[in-house]
DNA sequence: CGGGTAATTGACCCGGGTCAACAGCAGTGG
DNA sequence: CCACTGCTGTTGACCCGGGTCAATTACCCG
């Protein structure tokens, strides 16, 4: 999977997840790595990169590592209500809003692109086949907090982890960041604990019900998927959310 | 609050809401409006208006009655992820997707309008304040889908049950649709259970509990809330979610 | 007045929470 | 090289919020 990767590679992530959807141009591909490269920051495991209730200035995209966005109740209860991975970009537009409704933290050490406001309306207005784009991983975004909300509210715990695993795992797979059948996974059991609305101890007795069964091997930041097919079978996983049949395929570059 | 409600009244929801955020122009809120009207379609209570699994041809907009997103599990579980009240709209540019991931249906009988793609687009190219606009409303679906998860993921039944009578009363109130302290409220015990995922039972003893509590007042399709403050406060409801402050003021249009 | 949907109640149960102790392991500083 | 510290994972005993099942009771609406 990895070893070093270089900073290439690292741009690369979102135009590999992009093109899930739909084939860029060279010209496209180009100007979105020129973009993403412009302001690069980097930022230690666990740490907030902004709050909710900041003002949110730039549009920013994960290039390297793993972060979520997270919500906390006024005595200290705390859901993260997503999680990004290499490729993911947060809210298009998110600054036109005056402050943050949530907050956003690293996992890993991570390294970000920030786009600028006025950088990032130039591309909308000049690049329309990534308009395009980019409205397709918003929507794939909101489907996913869809798919969320039926995992809280509907899914068993065991079938809740199951389905998450299943979720991240592939969303992995999308910007091709998998090794065989594993991938690198860097949750704690209360991060999961945190993303699926169980404890950390429930959580940990539902890992070793899922290795009992040998639906997943997880240790030492590892997650290996076994038999994918068993796994979204008890999860009851249809990846129709995350709309990653090309699905734009009708409006692909040709160049 | 109703009794007649012209069709002119109808429209207006959504101009409503918008100038939550920003004041329109005439020629905005007219174009609008205009486009609204078009192909108004209506929906007697408890159909399905698109299935998951279908394409995706139309925006649409609820103009009157209420409705809502599901998604269900093999099995039949059930989790309704949102609801649709007067003047709000599905996702924008949902057409670029290949199939639906989720249903949406109608709750009581609802007056929508269906926005033809093409006319969507021309009217998104044709007028900037309204694409802010846009953009605004569906940043809010998006944080109200968060809040979703958040509830379902770590608030108690009663605090779960409070917090979405808060929210649906404000996104009432942003449209102009309560009567003193009061709104049309047509939610059975078992939608209220689909959304909170918990049973219907319990949503009934909840409820008991937060009539006895003095909180709220539910019956005969109208719900009361006598003090606001108390039910915010015990729900742990914080509306900067819904971003309502006109936080778009500068964008406003000066005619 | 009959038939169907929605609300309510009671008895009992279970999935997952709580609390507390302990084990493994990585980093870090002496 | 080892002791110390702190985080992550694991286990056991016990408990409770909310689920299940099944029966009634309103409430519409024609």
């Amino acid at each position: 999977m990895t070893g070093t990767v270089d900073r290439y590679e690292m741009v690369n992530v979102l135009t590999r997840r992009i093109e899930a959807f739909t084939r860029l141009s060279q010209d496209d591909r180009a100007i979105l790595e020129r973009m993403a490269r412009r302001t690069i920051r980097e930022v230690g495991a666990r740490r907030d990169l902004i709050r909710e209730g900041d003002a949110p200035r730039s549009v920013f995209l994960v290039l390297d590592g793993w972060a979520c966005r997270y919500k906390t109740l006024p005595d200290g209860r705390r859901q993260i209500v997503s999680f990004f991975v290499p490729g993911d970009l947060c809210d298009l537009h998110i600054y036109i809003l005056r402050e943050m409704d949530h907050s956003i933290a690293s996992i890993t050490p991570v390294r970000v692109a920030e786009i600028a406001r006025d950088d990032f309306e130039k591309l909308l207005a000049d690049h329309p086949r990534l308009v395009q784009a980019l409205w397709w991983d918003e929507l794939v975004t909101m489907a996913i907090q869809r798919e969320w909300t039926l995992n809280l509210g509907q899914r068993t715990a065991f079938e809740r982890i199951a389905h998450l695993l299943c979720e991240l795992y592939i969303r992995m797979q999308s910007v091709g960041q998998t090794n065989g059948n594993s991938i690198n996974f860097p949750l704690t059991q209360v991060d999961l604990a945190d993303a699926t609305g169980l404890t950390a101890v429930h959580v940990n007795r539902t890992l070793q019900e899922l290795r009992k069964g040998g639906l997943v091997e997880l240790q030492s930041k590892t997650l290996t998927i076994p038999n994918m097919d068993a796994l979204k079978d008890v999860a009851m996983f249809n990846d129709n959310y995350l709309h990653l049949d090309r699905e734009g395929r009708h409006l692909d570059a040709n160049d």
